[in-house]
DNA sequence: GATCTCATGTTTGTGAATTAACAATTTAAC
DNA sequence: GTTAAATTGTTAATTCACAAACATGAGATC
């Protein structure tokens, strides 16, 4: 066992390579180039090598990688080989979703349980996931070994809710909610936020020049603004 | 009208003032510093005003930044001045939650169609959204003049999908697929892969020195690999 | 009105990420 | 066996993002 530096940026990207290694595992395909995964998960083939060789050499010159090795490698690496439980917090139209959403096949994660405000709901059983009322979150948390959560209350709950989260241990929180959290700095937060999203998208739509040459990989807009220069 | 270059990472975080900007503008605040900001969007001061100073000088020395002089610029310069409408492609579990999302009432974007292959569904309304069968996106997307959908459809029909977007006239896409999209230079998507999200988030959570000093900054993770040297 | 404090705007240094380019090495073909 | 093609691993250069630090200026206070 040795210490590995591996950036940030690779570690985002090696989920990304675990799938299309299992797609390409269940194909039955032997060997893969950094040129065709390249191509599929839309990254510099380069810069795949790159992320590759922070692990030590795992392709052969002149031949490429061995799909086999390569998946038994992420498996290992991204402790695919064991499930990981997590909860979610909120069970609303979208929280209902992401109980439904299929993290388990791909990714070996599970939702095993959610929590919720609303005694209607409270229970109940949705998509197979039991939802506890909120009283029972430190208990339930506890005893499931559960430190991540998923967080999808309304905005003005999220803080306090976190709070909530921090103090039973918690410590991945994966937000929805379009507020910035303040947690202790053991805590990771990661955040999805979807209205974010929409509107830095229109926003490059709108600035980029997209008639002529707009490269993907532009790492600046053009913007139109008043200036006032008198 | 002069043209000011806006770095990638700055256009990112635009929409993150411009919600608390809001937030302050509510709450009938009149002025707010670069630390305050700071504060609420954990984001660096330095790094905030520095931002806004691409813009030229909106702040005043000593004082602060005048709350509505920037929610102005920025509801200009963000184009929240006008409503933008954008479709849905995939009325699945997610597709439909995000029909309830409430974009519009903080961005200014409207869902205003949304598509599916299920004769079941189409014809109906969703959360005040009409769903149209596939058949009618071309016709649709331009009689309403809508070039920037939300794919929520299921991994295998993506690429396809995509293809019918782009040739519709699609600029841009928010993908919620876990596929890369293959398009072509002129059209833009953005990944929003909610697996990829979580994973990389117990990833992180798996090799960080989460004990000592975390570190909500830290650039690289340290990673524990059997290495075969003989 | 002089001084002090506060907070912006900008300069600058540092570290990270990407990608081009090339050398090394293996496979395959003839 | 020799040569050609393919493809990795790595070096190096460029670009980008961040944040510390400083200088400038506005307003408050005495």
């Amino acid at each position: 066992m040795s210490e590995i530096k591996i950036p940030k940026a690779t570690a985002k990207r090696l989920p990304l390579y675990y799938r299309y290694l299992n797609f390409l595992h269940d194909a039955e395909k032997k060997k893969v180039s950094s040129t065709e995964l390249s191509e599929a998960v839309k990254v510099d083939s380069a810069t795949i090598r790159r992320d590759f060789s922070y692990f030590g050499a795992l392709g052969k010159r002149g031949y490429g990688y061995d799909v086999n090795d390569l998946l038994n490698f992420f498996k290992k690496t991204l402790n695919q080989d064991r499930l990981t439980n997590v909860a979610l917090v909120g069970v609303g139209n979208l929280g209902h979703a992401l109980l439904n959403y299929n993290f388990r096949q791909t990714n070996s994660i599970r939702i095993s349980a959610a929590f919720d405000s609303d005694p209607e709901i409270t229970g109940t059983i949705q998509s197979g996931v039991p939802i506890y009322p909120m009283a029972e979150l430190v208990q339930q948390l506890k005893d499931q070994q559960i430190d991540i959560t998923i967080l999808t209350v309304p905005n003005p709950a999220a803080q306090e809710v976190t709070n909530l989260l921090v103090n039973a241990g918690v410590r991945g929180i994966l937000n929805f909610t379009s507020l910035r959290l303040s947690v202790p700095d053991n805590v990771r937060v990661q955040n999805v936020d979807l209205a974010n999203e929409l509107q830095t998208l229109i926003y490059f739509l709108d600035h980029y020049d997209a008639q002529l040459k707009p490269a993907e990989n532009a790492d600046s807009v053009t913007l139109d603004v008043k200036t006032d220069n008198k």
